[in-house]
RNA sequence: GGUCUCAUAGCUCAGCUGGAUAGAGCAACAGAUUUCUAAUCUGUCGGUCUCAGGUUCGAAUCCUGAUGAGAUCACCA
């Protein structure tokens, strides 16, 4: 983390950069503006706390870098009550802070009970997250998606917004119909409590189902396209595309063997390009197989508002919604505001004719709508089809005005992967297009894809890490870990269970948000998630040791009190990592960044386990003395509870 | 092919609106508990910050190019 800009604008550092603009006014006669002050934290082989770079005075000085820092350091010493000292190196001006700065900053601000909280700022900000498809239970990259959702919407909440959490449910489309359908041929009625199984593990099983069967039935189709040339299975209008991927094919077939054996570069491009055109081909086939043209059916059967389908799919998606909740529960996470797809799913076509009528869109000869974003470097994207009906991005347009009407918010914020980064960019510049005065508070936080060891989860390999076994895993990893090291003792069946639900999620769940959000993360299931060193059950056992000293010594905050007037170094270096907490979340929210939060809450108990092996607290020689590291403990067990808990992560009194 | 993202220690990651000798954890090795919880602490080992140019007093950080990895370019969602 850089704290620079951070120290640029927390309020208390202000008067160090007021200093050194006079300093530079009345020692060199130069106006310099309070941005151009660059200070940044003292590295921790130095002396003090806050440094000065000094080499963009040198000019106005005209002297060496130590000259100048050594002037500016003795006129900040002279005139700057809370600066006890300095040292110069190089082009640094480390400045030190007197002890009673720091001592004044603990007891005045940070051990009181409205140290953090944000004055709010009267913004309002909606966090759409989660988003699942109701076909399939949940999996390692949905709760990468949930816990980032999770906390970003907490962190803008303690940094002063008002947050509302959505949750946007896709319970439509061909993907449930094939769930459906399956079930329907293969189900013999099964249910969740018949087969105990959780509802959403059960419709994901024919979901599956569908998916190998139909694998079955394209078999002959593609053997007699690829061996017979036998088109037969296609329409009309499929046809002469399959013909052409098939020459494409052969073409590309020629030119391998064409190209010499040593050239792998090439051939290697070139069969993927084969592999890309197999895949089209197959893409195709899959329309054509009896399955597939059944699921469709179904699927416009469920348009038409058939009453059968409807009442399966109410089953259906009821069974899916129970196993959701159980999974959102064991999360932790929760919502505000659910939005279905089933509702939304025509919304969007009059905003379609608005922007007609205004130029933003055009028809085309077929009657399709579309709009050019080739002068913004993006493509031509269709927004409505010739049919009239909607696709993807007219829904979303649609479902972005209705959320803008239903909440008025000042920002929007979509917790989406990745691989929509370009859909995210048309909606947006689409809006902005059609006047949507809303639309620059639009964010798309694009996170990584969660990647495995042998690359993509991929459902047919069965590479899926399963969203409750991978937590229950976590569960019992925590359970033995915690028996083997008989920290149980006098614990009471309930209360171990949840020491062990705490310890196994927050592993899980700080492991997945220490990592900066955009970056794709690397999660290998062979090796269980470590529960030392910079993880989650490190800060929470830190915590728990903070909390049984304090209960150990009978602290009352009330009644503590301390006239210590100087601070040990480490004591010192908490302290000012303490203070610096309500600008990480104000930066946390600014980049939507959980890991910001969560690399600093390591940094908060690795400081304090080093300041508890160093410094007796119970023994300290004094009682002031022992007074005032019980009011630093209690402190830094505040601001542990308080940032783990903007990760969504619970701490435990003792473990 | 176009566009976008990423590349830091053996591994997983910080650091990136330019600043000091690039930091943690894991792994490996060596130590610390008559004292408040050893899921801890201390130390050793480990780096051409992918490469090549450029801007600058100063570049892991900014710019250009190359290489490698991933995503995307559907009348799917």
């Amino acid at each position: 983390m850089d704290y620079r800009l951070l120290l640029l604008i927390l309020p208390p550092m202000e008067f160090i950069i007021e200093a050194v603009v006079k300093a530079v006014k009345e020692l060199y006669q130069t106006d310099i503006a309070a941005k151009d002050v660059n200070l940044q934290e003292t590295r921790k082989e130095f002396e003090g706390q806050v440094t000065l770079v000094t080499f963009p005075y040198t000019k106005v000085s005209r002297k060496g870098p130590e000259q100048t820092g050594g002037e500016i350091g003795e006129y900040l010493k002279e005139n700057v009550a809370e600066i006890s000292g300095f040292n110069v190196v190089k082009g640094f001006l480390n400045l030190s802070f007197s002890d009673g700065f720091w001592l004044d900053k603990l007891k005045g601000e940070i051990a009181l009970d409205d140290f953090a909280v944000a004055v709010p700022n009267s913004k309002k900000v909606m966090v759409e997250y989660s988003s699942p498809n109701t076909n399939k239970p949940l999996h390692l990259g949905h709760i990468r998606n949930n816990l980032l959702g999770f906390s970003v919407a907490q962190i803008l909440d303690a940094a002063g917004y008002e947050v509302i959490k959505t949750n946007l449910v896709n319970d439509r489309g061909i993907h449930i119909c094939k769930s459906m359908l399956a079930w329907q041929r293969f189900g013999n009625d099964e249910t969740p409590e018949s087969a105990a199984i959780k509802g959403d593990h059960l419709v994901g099983k024919y979901y599956v189902m569908f998916e190998s069967k139909m694998r079955e039935q394209l078999k002959p189709i593609l053997s007699a396209v690829y061996d017979d040339g036998d088109l037969s299975a296609f329409t009309d209008i499929q046809k002469p595309k399959v013909q052409a991927l098939l020459s494409n094919i052969a073409k590309l077939k020629d030119l391998v063997v064409q190209t010499p054996d040593n050239n792998t570069k090439a051939l290697n491009d070139l069969n993927a390009k084969i592999a890309a055109d197999e895949d089209k081909v197959k893409e195709i086939a899959k329309t054509a197989t009896e399955l597939m043209q059944q699921a469709q059916q179904m699927l416009q059967k469920w348009e038409a508002g058939d009453a059968e389908t409807i009442k399966l799919w109410e089953i259906m998606n009821g069974w899916v919604y129970a196993g959701f909740a159980e999974t959102y529960k064991s999360l932790g996470v929760a919502f505000d505001k659910f939005y279905y797809e089933s509702n939304t799913y025509l919304l969007g076509k009059d905003t379609v004719e608005e922007g007609l009528a205004s130029g933003v869109f055009f028809k085309k000869e077929d009657g399709s709508v579309w709009i050019d974003l080739t002068a913004d470097g993006l493509d031509q994207k269709l927004v409505l089809r010739a049919d009239g009906t909607s696709v993807y991005i007219t829904q979303d347009i649609g479902t972005a005005q209705l959320k803008y009407d239903d909440f008025k918010m000042d920002e929007s914020i979509y917790v989406v992967g990745n691989e929509q980064d370009y859909h995210f960019k048309v909606l947006f510049l689409i809006l902005e297009k059609l006047g949507k005065s809303w639309a620059k508070g639009l964010y798309h936080l694009s996170y990584g894809m969660v990647d495995l060891p042998s690359g993509k989860m991929k459902s047919r390999e069965g590479t899926v890490v399963d969203a409750d076994d991978l937590m229950a895993d976590m569960y019992k990893t925590a359970a033995d870990t915690t028996e083997e090291m008989g920290k149980v003792e006098g614990l009471s069946e309930e209360e171990k269970d949840k020491l062990f639900r705490t310890i196994g999620m927050g592993a899980l769940k700080y492991f997945l948000l220490k990592v900066d959000p955009k970056k794709r993360l690397l999660f290998d299931p062979k090796e269980s998630i470590d529960f030392q060193g910079h993880t989650g059950p490190f800060i929470q056992y830190t915590h728990a040791r903070v909390k049984s000293v304090l209960s150990k010594a009978g602290y009352n905050a009330e009644t503590s009190t301390s006239d210590v007037e100087t601070l040990g170094a480490a004591e010192r270096d908490l302290i000012v990592l303490l203070s610096k907490f309500p600008q990480t979340i104000q930066d946390a929210a600014a980049t939507h960044s959980p890991a910001v939060i969560a690399n600093y809450v390591y940094e908060v108990a690795k400081n304090y386990n080093k300041f508890y092996h160093e410094n007796p607290i119970m023994q300290a020689e004094t009682e002031s003395l022992k007074q005032f590291r019980l009011q630093l403990s209690a402190a830094t067990a505040k601001v542990i509870n308080k940032g783990m808990g903007l990760l969504g992560i619970d701490v435990p009194e003792r473990m």
